[in-house]
DNA sequence: GCGACAG
DNA sequence: ATCTTGTCGC
C-alpha cells in the first residue's frame, strides 16, 4: 500500500497554518444553493488515527444521493501532518482526505465531512477548507456543539435551533435527525446554502443520527487504518 | 493567566 | 480521535 505524503507547503507551526485560513476565508462561496438533496451524488468523508505510530487513514464513500446505495470507495493512508488542536482541525485531516477523493473513480458530487464549516472560530472550519482547495460543494455534520450554542429544539425529527456564535451570528444549526435523539450540528461548507444542508443531513439520516456518509465512511477507513497497521 | 475546545 | 464489557431495546 502506498502511504501518501505532507504537502510541501504545509503549516510547520499555529500561527503559519491560521494565517492560512485568514488568507483561504474570503474565497468560501457562500450564495449557491447547492445540489437539489436526493439528487446525483454524495460522498462521505471521514480519518482515523493511530498517533503512536503515527498513521492517519482516510476514506471517501460514494452514495447514490436517490438509494444511498454505495457506488465508490476510496481510501489513502498518510503519516500525521499536524497535531490536533481546536480551531485547525482541517491540517491534520486534509492531506489524508484529499488523497482519498483524488483516488476515486469519478467526481463525488456533494461532499459531507465531519466537523465545522462555517461555525468555527475564524468561519473558516474543515468543511469550508476542503471546499476552497477542491472548488466542490461541501458541508459539515458534527457531532458536538463546539464552543456554539443553541436554544432548545423540538424532539421530533427535523427540529432545529440555530447554531450561534459569540457575537449572535447564526453559523450553523442544531438539528435533530432522530426522534429524541441529542442533535448534530450542521454548518455550510463551500457552495451550499444552510437550509440545504440541513436538507441533506435529513435525508442521509433514514434510520441513525449520523448522515450514512459518514457512517460509512467512518467505517472504512477504521478498516484501512487496521490494515495498514498490520502491515507493519 | 486559566479553562474550553470539531476530530 | 482513542481506550473498552456488558447490556437494554427494536
Amino acid at each position: 500500500m502506498t502511504i501518501i505524503e505532507t504537502p510541501s507547503d504545509w503549516p510547520a507551526d499555529e500561527a503559519a497554518a491560521r494565517r492560512i485560513q485568514d488568507e483561504l476565508r474570503d474565497r468560501v462561496v457562500r450564495d449557491e444553493p447547492g445540489p437539489a438533496p436526493g439528487t446525483g451524488l454524495v460522498t462521505g468523508v471521514d480519518v482515523a488515527y493511530d498517533d503512536d505510530r503515527d498513521l492517519v487513514a482516510a476514506a471517501a464513500v460514494v452514495l447514490d444521493a436517490g438509494t444511498l446505495d454505495v457506488v465508490a470507495e476510496a481510501t489513502a493512508v498518510g503519516r500525521v501532518a499536524f497535531p490536533y488542536v481546536p480551531g485547525l482541525l482541517a491540517f491534520r485531516e486534509l492531506p489524508a482526505v484529499l488523497a482519498a477523493l483524488a483516488a476515486l473513480p469519478a467526481g463525488p458530487g456533494l461532499v459531507v465531512c465531519d466537523g465545522y464549516g462555517r461555525a468555527h472560530p475564524r468561519r473558516f472550519g474543515l468543511a469550508s477548507h476542503l471546499g476552497v482547495l477542491t472548488g466542490l460543494p461541501v458541508l459539515g455534520v458534527a457531532k458536538n456543539p463546539f464552543t456554539f450554542t443553541h436554544g432548545p429544539l423540538g424532539e421530533h425529527r427535523g427540529a432545529a435551533a440555530p447554531l450561534l456564535a459569540g457575537d449572535g451570528e447564526e453559523v450553523g444549526r442544531a438539528l435533530r435527525t432522530r426522534e429524541g435523539v441529542k442533535p448534530v450540528y450542521v454548518s455550510a461548507g463551500h457552495r451550499v446554502t444552510l437550509d440545504n444542508a440541513c436538507a441533506h443531513t435529513l435525508r442521509l439520516t433514514p434510520r441513525y443520527r449520523l448522515p450514512e456518509t459518514t457512517r460509512r465512511a467512518d467505517a472504512l477507513c477504521r478498516a484501512a487504518l487496521r490494515e495498514a497497521t498490520a502491515a507493519r
